[in-house]
DNA sequence: CGCACCCCCTGCCGGC
DNA sequence: TGCCGGCAGGGGGTGC
């Protein structure tokens, strides 16, 4: 589910809600999340109060009073909700973060491959990795030549290395390339200067577009109040194989590259 | 270095 | 109707 927009739109729904509150209480439901939820878990977070709520790339960093952050990832089919603290419980609700004794944090993830962990920022190793964001970097086609030239893999899979560019998955990968009007599989060295620009804008367009609207994703997103994402009436290409292009009505194709559905127009995209 | 292929896990959908 | 295989928004590891 969850891509850069998806993210950033929990982010933004969550902080008022949370930033200067203090935790009441912890319980972790289940702990074999992709990487089991470490034993002071729950210590780490209790009394604490939160400072703010930041993203980078795909991760969460809860930035809490005592210099240590905690971070979270969604994985597939994360998500986190605000509730009130009489709410049912869910299936596959794994972590509750109760805010001063009122709202609760839960962390629900059918598939465990998010993940939760306190401690301090510079020590998180996943974060080292990543690379800039997108929303908050702009490469111009200098830059981009520069970070393109050596790599000789194609464009998409580059989009959606995260210590190239961190934040971009593959609905979004599939749709700024369709965009952008070239094809998933064209070697990412290979691009010309005026491709790369329009890929660089591309990439802005479909970003903003889709925080603006509330992250997209499938049909089950849903930001931290709940609130269903939009964005998806407007895919132009993920998950329409066979279906007309919006821009010139030829069949959407479909292909496997690195092992994940790839989508693009053969007629739009070169 | 890049990649094809595994794995982790559950849910859902289409085909038979 | 019911079962089974394939596939799904992510990421990490391996061996070639």
């Amino acid at each position: 589910m969850p891509e850069l927009p998806e993210v950033e739109t929990v982010r933004r729904t969550l902080a008022p809600h949370v930033i200067g509150r203090r935790v009441t209480a912890v319980e972790v439901r289940e702990r074999r999340l992709r990487q089991p939820v470490q034993p002071g878990f729950e210590a780490c977070l209790l009394g604490r109060a939160f400072r703010d709520v930041g993203r980078r790339g795909k991760y969460l960093l809860f930035e809490l009073d005592d210099e240590q952050t905690l971070l979270a990832h969604l994985g597939m089919s994360g998500s986190l909700h605000l509730r009130g603290r009489e709410a049912a419980l869910a299936p596959h609700d794994h972590v509750f973060i109760e805010i001063d004794a009122s709202e609760v944090i839960v962390l629900n993830d059918p598939r465990r491959f998010g993940m939760m962990r306190v401690g301090a920022v510079t020590e998180f190793a996943e974060l080292r990795q990543i690379g800039p964001d997108p929303l908050s970097t702009r490469r111009n086609a200098d830059d981009w030549r520069r970070e393109v030239r050596r790599r000789r893999m194609p464009i998409k899979s580059l989009l959606m290395d995260q210590r190239f560019l961190a934040g971009i998955g593959n609905i979004y990968a599939n749709e700024m390339l369709f965009e952008a009007g070239i094809r998933p599989r064209r070697m990412a060295s290979r691009l010309s200067r005026l491709e790369l620009e329009r890929l660089e804008g591309a990439m802005h367009a479909v970003l903003y577009k889709a925080v603006e609207l509330g992250g997209s994703s499938i049909s089950d997103f849903r930001d931290a109040r709940g609130q269903p994402g939009y964005f998806q009436i407007h895919h132009a290409v993920y998950d329409r194989e066979g279906a007309p292009c919006p821009r010139c009505a030829a069949p959407i194709r479909r292909v496997v590259l690195s092992g994940r559905s790839t989508f693009y127009c053969p007629n739009c995209q070169r």
